[in-house]
DNA sequence: ATTTCAGTCAACCATTTAGTTGAATGAATT
DNA sequence: AATTCATTCAACTAAATGGTTGACTGAAAT
């Protein structure tokens, strides 16, 4: 059986946040924007506000935004922390494969015909 | 209203498909192993064959895996490539992020407030 | 000729997901 | 006192998702 690592969990919330492309597009114009709020956000969205307000819940959750509360007012702000950790998993998964790509330079030496 | 970019629906596609933790797992599977066959692969999981080959229709879709087949014998790989659109991703939203804080250095000196 | 086998396809089910509309909250403004 | 306002919460719907089981295919092995 293949081992789960521990952090899948949070890799897998990031991942899924980011998969969904108006959630992408929502981190884009914070990006470009910088601290804004919600209702401000969902003026370029052409969805609702309460499915706005929802979407960053979930990148909230994620660690990609934060929020400054202040009374009725929401400052949202993208992070760009979490992303490193696609990145991260990204750079593991091609370590793996460099690695058995090496071995298989040896096993090639020795003839051994395997396809 | 925000500008989607023509290259969206491939990451979401590929986003889509790692988000999932058991096709990340499939993954690294194949990244380890190299070429395997449907069923073999199928032996390392808890899940049915016929889950296990559509999630690997899925990775294929997205790029992630292409798939050698000869008669009843589908010998599959992963295919790093497409993560790379990934980390295109990323840059992007990071320059673009960076972009906006030097240009608020200058909009700090001319104090020109605008939300 | 029958069975075995690797894999997909099809139909189905339960859960999750993205969206909606319609409250409720409670300070600030009128 | 009544209204406005920014946001979340709750309930609902439709579609997508991940899983299952049960065919089906057609060469190879018995």
């Amino acid at each position: 059986m293949v081992e789960r690592l521990p952090d899948d969990q949070k890799l897998t919330e990031i991942l899924k946040a980011v998969s969904e492309p108006r959630r992408r597009e929502l981190l884009t114009l914070l990006v470009q924007h910088g601290p804004i709020r919600v209702t401000d956000l969902a003026r370029h969205f052409d969805i609702s506000l309460n499915a706005v307000s929802k979407h960053i819940k979930i990148l909230e959750a994620a660690g990609l935004v934060c929020r400054r509360t202040e009374w009725r007012e929401h400052l949202i702000e993208p992070d760009m922390g979490p992303v490193g950790e696609i990145d991260r998993w990204f750079r593991e998964l091609r370590s793996i494969w460099d690695k058995r790509l090496d071995g298989l330079e040896d096993v090639l030496s020795k003839e051994t015909d395997d396809e």
